[in-house]
RNA sequence: GCGCCUGUAGCUCAGUGGAUAGAGCACCGGCCUCCGGAGCCGGGUGCGCAGGUUCGAUUCCUGCCAGGCGCACCA
């Protein structure tokens, strides 16, 4: 399943380890036990080679030799036959040089499209199972920028997960218990009075947004003053009930609509209900890791090198919402998950310690759970920075933001950045259709490559056989090129995963769009030369391959015209 | 005050313990009798400051400066 690149990489390792070993028992090289872990990277430079190593300037220490001259003799040793390398040179301060046949990365065309939606996939995860916890918003409102970030970020994780051999679960936790349901129950009976004409007022820390009188009304078309006289808490359970479920009706349209879907919705109040919360507590009285202070009982956070403890049950008796999520988190570790990624904005990185208190308090290894910090999102339009503010109502919302930019473009830009950097938005950039946006420039090449087939189709043509196409016709520079950056994939899904780093994918695909392109303009792909435009359809098939998988994995649609 | 994130080109941002630090936008100048000009080609005095570790630091460590976010019996 492996790229040609990563093969490449792992046949020079071994020549370079057999060449080391070798020397050391000829004597040319002092024995050394272990060979340091030295890396096999593509230099910056195209004059230093295709492959380069570091391995002779990790070794002067302990063969007490300069690098070059340890450099030499690994060479004069290297056995590459079978490998379409060129020539090997010691240069620098001691690095080795791999200059391979230009055409060697050809190999992997007829991979690409062969493979075809399934080009790219590694096997990094091993089918380990992975949950992706994102966005987990309150479902007392709409979805603001910051859970719109998360959404983004988490499905493309989630996807770039799952394409690089994980089994993954996308999951979002609804925050549906607690003190803030209980202000928003207190919200919504406010406004239900109001409806009915009687004095009532929203609690200072409630729910003000004037969302709730729609919610309201259409409460009192169902039920019509039938809660007036209800008893109190019966009428709020009523109201939150009924408006939870529309909230979530919501959010789980904005969603949709946005391209997330999740596996699971897992409900807080469950975690309540079926007495998970109680019994973690226990768990942890059990384990002495609580005390009461105050009419209040704590974790002992600081026993896990957490700077301060922290409450599970509240004196009024009711568990905190970090109790919860502690419990959640249990819940999770049951369900059999490996790893557990959540996606936190960076208003919540203070409790990510605590939590990993926990976790390890109730003997589950810590560092199983990955906390994706992510940075906020400030919006621009006209150059000007659009101010929001929850209390008031005045912030845009996921809804409007694909309303006015489209999917593709605010999925581009969300992953766009890596999560621990603050995210400007341009508004009018994202709109733009024009060549300052980066998600068309993406989005054209590929409609570039359907318009080829589409000319190749009226012409009576058909799509070649790769495997009966002569690929080594590509000779030119921006042929070889492209085909090099196509062979890359692969490890970019790899990269991308292992380091939960999606934002790596929209500064692949905009270069390879960018060799496309060049190609495109310097290349005739349809010419009187059959067997050059056959392989030259090829090596488009296959350009057309990887920017559709590429696409896909941040959940932007790979159009065939514009 | 303490903690986390960030500081790289005019702007928005990538990047790496290595050999000459990149991209987009903006700006200037070129390119179609030809498959989509939403394209191509060319144009670059920049790693916040100061120390340290290293053969080698923009990258790792320490201090300082600047911005963001936290530091509730809220979530």
């Amino acid at each position: 399943m492996a790229g040609i690149v990563e093969q490449m990489r792992e046949r020079l390792a071994g020549a370079l380890r057999d060449a080391v070993h070798e020397a050391g028992q000829k004597g040319a090289l002092p024995a050394v036990q272990e060979l340091p872990d030295f890396i096999i990277e593509v230099p910056r430079e195209k004059e230093h080679g295709d492959f380069a190593t570091n391995l002779a300037l990790l070794l002067p220490r302990a063969m007490r030799l300069p690098p070059r001259k340890i450099g030499e003799i690994i060479v004069s040793r290297l056995k590459l036959t079978g490998l379409p390398v060129a020539r090997v040179e010691v240069a620098g301060p001691g690095f080795i040089n791999f200059y391979l046949q230009p055409a060697w990365v050809l190999a992997e065309l007829p991979h690409i499209v062969r493979e075809d939606e399934n080009y790219g996939k590694v096997n990094v995860g091993k089918g380990a199972r992975v949950q992706v916890e994102f966005v987990s918003a309150n479902p007392t409102g709409l979805l603001h920028m910051g859970n719109a970030r998360g959404a983004a970020l988490g499905d493309s994780l989630a996807a770039i997960l799952d394409f690089a051999g994980y089994r993954v679960t996308r999951e979002f936790y609804i925050n549906d218990a607690g003190h803030q349901i209980e202000l928003f129950g207190l919200s919504l009976e406010a406004r239900y009075f109001q409806l009915l004409g009687l004095p009532a007022e929203i609690p200072r820390e409630g729910y003000h947004g004037e969302d709730l009188i729609e919610t309201v009304k259409g409460f009192y078309a169902l039920h019509g003053d039938k809660y007036l006289r209800a008893a109190a808490e019966e009428r709020r359970e009523a109201l939150v009930r009924y408006a939870l479920q529309e909230k979530l009706a919501a959010i789980k349209k904005a969603l949709e609509d946005f391209g997330v879907h999740y596996d699971v919705w897992f409900s807080e109040a469950s975690l309540h209900a079926s007495g998970a919360v109680q019994e973690v507590i226990e768990r942890l009285q059990e384990k002495g890791c609580l005390y009461e202070h105050e009419g209040a009982l704590w974790f002992k956070a600081r026993e896990f090198g957490v700077e301060k403890d922290e409450v599970l049950v509240r004196s009024n008796g009711l568990p905190t919402y970090f109790a919860a999520d502690v419990a959640y988190h249990r819940n999770k570790f049951q369900r059999g998950f490996d790893l557990v990624i959540n996606i936190w904005g960076a208003d919540h990185h203070g409790h990510v310690p605590r939590m990993k208190g926990a976790l390890a308090a109730l003997g589950y290894n810590p560092d199983a759970l990955h906390v994706i910090i992510m940075q906020l999102v400030r919006l621009f339009r006209g150059g000007e920075i659009v101010k929001m503010s929850k209390r008031s109502g005045q912030f845009v919302t996921l809804e409007e933001l694909v309303e006015e930019v489209g999917k593709d473009a605010a999925r581009y830009f969300f992953v766009m950045r890596s999560a621990d950097s603050h995210l400007d938005f341009d508004l009018d950039l994202a709109r733009s259709q024009s060549n300052e946006n980066p998600v068309y420039y993406i989005q054209y090449a590929h409609a570039r490559i359907c318009s080829i087939f589409r000319q190749l189709q009226d012409m009576g043509g058909a799509g070649p056989d790769a495997s009966r196409v002569d690929l080594f016709l590509l000779q030119e520079e921006a042929e070889l090129a492209l085909a090099r950056k196509l062979a890359d994939f692969p490890e970019e899904v790899a990269l991308a995963a292992r380091e939960c780093a999606p934002h790596r994918l929209p500064r692949y695909l905009h270069e390879t769009a960018g060799l496309f392109h060049s190609f495109y303009n310097s290349c005739r792909v349809i010419s009187d030369d059959a067997a050059l435009t056959a392989a030259r359809l090829i090596l488009a098939d296959a350009t057309r391959v990887v920017l559709k998988n590429g696409l896909r994995l941040l959940g932007v649609g790979a159009p065939e015209r514009m």
